[in-house]
DNA sequence: CATAAATTTATCGCAATACAATAAAAATAT
DNA sequence: ATATTTTTATTGTATTGCGATAAATTTATG
């Protein structure tokens, strides 16, 4: 399964959802589901939004785990 | 920017589009799409299956580039 | 505590987009 | 040359993002 972990980036950055939210031009529901992995897809330019909002790397946000 | 690029990973594992697609089960075309940069979003469950087939991180396959 | 602030969850609607199916064009290999 | 692989294009359908909004829940704070 892919993972989306942001936390540990808004955390590095110490910054909120919301600020986050303020950034990224997303609403805060949408931002929320995004952060709790809670969407199937994404947009890569929200994805880019993101990662320029966090300056990081989607690698840094997404993680594929395999299932065993 | 977000930039997919699959070919290191396919050239890393020897591995050609085609034995990529039947790996991943999408049709030719879109496992094309995906290769070139040529999609606006991704399912994650699409992201999943080629970081499976390749062996991979998603971090291995997309790069976030600022536009200078 | 009580209350405010922040975050998450839920619902609806629409627009954007993935992806299949298919065919044709182009590139590459043999 | 010819076969094989890969890319590009087109159309239709199903999926999904995301906004807008409101309510519920959690967390912070005096």
């Amino acid at each position: 399964m892919i993972i989306i972990n942001v936390d540990v980036m808004l955390a590095k950055r110490k910054m909120s959802v919301t600020e986050l939210t303020e950034r990224v031009g997303l609403t805060m529901a949408n931002v929320s589901l995004l952060k709790n992995g809670k969407v199937k897809a994404i947009k890569l330019s929200t994805l880019e939004k993101i990662c320029k909002a966090l300056d990081c790397q989607p690698g840094d946000i997404l993680e594929y785990r395999r299932d065993d």
